[in-house]
DNA sequence: TTGTAGGCGTTATCAA
DNA sequence: TTGATAACGCCTACAA
């Protein structure tokens, strides 16, 4: 491997001398450092990072944690990430399962950004206790070192509910998500709010997120209430595709039999038939929100909890 | 920071003894053994990854370099290297973009893992020159530091041939993919030399892989040929998917006016109405062969280039 | 303007 | 069975 005191040797110069034209200090003239600069790129030269770590103790990457890969869903969020954390200079690394959670104090990382419902809150805690910067997404959470950048769940489930009470339905059916899930707790949570609000009644069928508890779910409603129009709120759009699975092998009809409405507004549920009425935010902007709030934390600036608001799609799934 | 010199300092031994005791060498007695680790526990120390690579020079940790994180394609993909890796006690992080190439130089991992067309084949070679283990997945590479583990991409644009083939067709529309991709390449030189075998006349409509430019291709090719049924195999799913979207705005029905073949068995494709036919391969294998190679290759065991296996999967979209 | 030397946290080689 | 010490590659006061 080819270090500065190679180019040192070639040079004729003393590795300091190197290594001060490489990080462009005053303290050579611009003749030799044009003059070293040249025989590390002929040397083909790069810098080893787990020796300038060591001193700096900064690596100018930050971690993102991910359950999993699975979905389009990630796609945009990651995009706008990486573009908020491009204009700081910072890389970005994806991660996922247990034993990644260690490149945070291993140090190989210097903040992360977790949306990752596998990550204890505790580990969370203890690494924030610990120092190191984190930025959380997919959960509340205070702490000195801990940032939040949270989906507007509320005022989202609030916005359907709302969809809903215009349209005159007389009872509704919640598709829930995973019991232990932030966004799927909010989202049950302020649905339920609203609907006393309204006195409109309804039913929870337990659902997790996946479009099989979808399928399920639907299935269940049909069993006990033929009363049209059966009026669900999935929330998620995966499980309200499950529901249009399920549907298309019955005589019934979205959009007029069952009129439902998700939430994430997923690509699929563009392009279905007749398209899924949704809650959407922007995946992108959160991702930069979420990017420049890990840099600020670092580098010591002010920084703020931050919310995604949400904006009501209409679709032919969900017509008044 | 905690460092085993602390931990010396609290035990009242040297650092190298810690060192010995934490890494379970047997030059330490089991009893020091034990003490050193409770106090390391207390102090919560974790050991200092750029320290700790300094000397060892590996991460045990292996780069997966993607285009982008978009589509539901990859996740199957990432999960299958993640668990082949998994076995081998390494660690993967996912990463896009140019800036992060430089991770293979700065020795940060030991090794990667390339499906990126923006990675330009001459700076693989550089780097393979230099040195590194490198596997890539979406091109032909000779190196004795790189190994493909490819789809056989001709063995499923062979299939998808015959089946029109056999199913009488007169001629064939071909929707291509990206001109300097390797997987589009493939399938399309493939497709000609095996549609010129059947003698089936055909006519390439250009495509990039993208929903929308199957959607521009079906529009071309309706506008010159109304003779039905229309045959077509789409060089991957997504743009099958955009022929869809733009037929369900005219009278034509899939499957019978249009017969369509797709390749790679995406999610959408599985879900849409009629069933896409397309040409299928185990995404998950992929990954774990890929995992399995790269670590071989680093490992300095003897490899060989990999080959995935594609199959015909039946659908609405195509029936003789 | 350039060189010398010490240190970052670990590991590993010798001695003790 | 342990302890002192020299790397690892780079950075940076401080000295020349």
């Amino acid at each position: 491997m080819v270090g500065i005191k190679d180019i040192a040797k070639k040079a004729g110069v003393s590795i300091s001398t190197v290594s001060y034209a490489l990080n462009g200090s005053p303290k050579v003239t611009e003749e030799t450092r044009a003059r070293i600069q040249a025989i590390a790129d002929e040397l083909n030269y790069v810098p080893n990072m787990a020796a300038r770590t060591l001193k700096s103790r900064q690596t100018k990457i930050i971690g993102v944690y991910l359950a999993d890969y699975g979905g389009s869903f990630y796609g945009e969020l990651l995009d706008g990430i990486k573009k908020g954390l491009a204009h700081y200079n910072y890389e970005m690394i994806v991660c996922s399962g247990v034993k990644s959670h260690l490149f945070i104090p291993e140090r190989m990382i210097d903040g992360a950004l977790i949306l990752d419902w596998t990550f204890k809150t505790k580990e969370i805690e203890q690494f924030a206790d610990r120092g190191h910067s984190i930025v959380v997404l997919d959960r509340q959470l205070t702490h000195e070192n801990i940032r939040q950048v949270i989906l507007d769940n509320k005022g989202g489930a609030t916005l359907a509910v709302e969809q809903f009470a215009s349209a005159g339905t007389k009872k509704m059916y919640l598709i829930s998500g995973p019991e232990k899930g932030y966004d799927s707790n909010q989202r049950l949570e302020t649905s339920r709010r609203e609907l006393d609000r309204f006195a409109i009644p309804y039913e929870i069928i337990e659902g997790d997120f996946t479009e099989p508890s979808g399928y399920k779910a639907i299935q269940t409603i049909l069993e006990e209430s033929p009363q049209k129009p059966i009026d669900i709120f999935a929330l998620n759009d995966e499980m309200a595709i499950g529901v249009y699975k399920y549907i298309k092998e019955t005589p019934y009809e979205i959009g007029t039999d069952i009129r439902i409405i998700g939430f994430d507004n997923s690509e699929l549920g563009a392009f279905i038939q007749p398209r899924l009425a949704t809650i959407s935010y922007s995946k992108h902007r959160w991702g930069i929100v979420a990017a420049e709030t890990i840099i600020k934390l670092i580098q010591g600036q002010a920084t703020e909890h931050e919310h995604i608001y949400t904006s009501f799609i209409s679709g032919g799934s969900f017509t008044k």
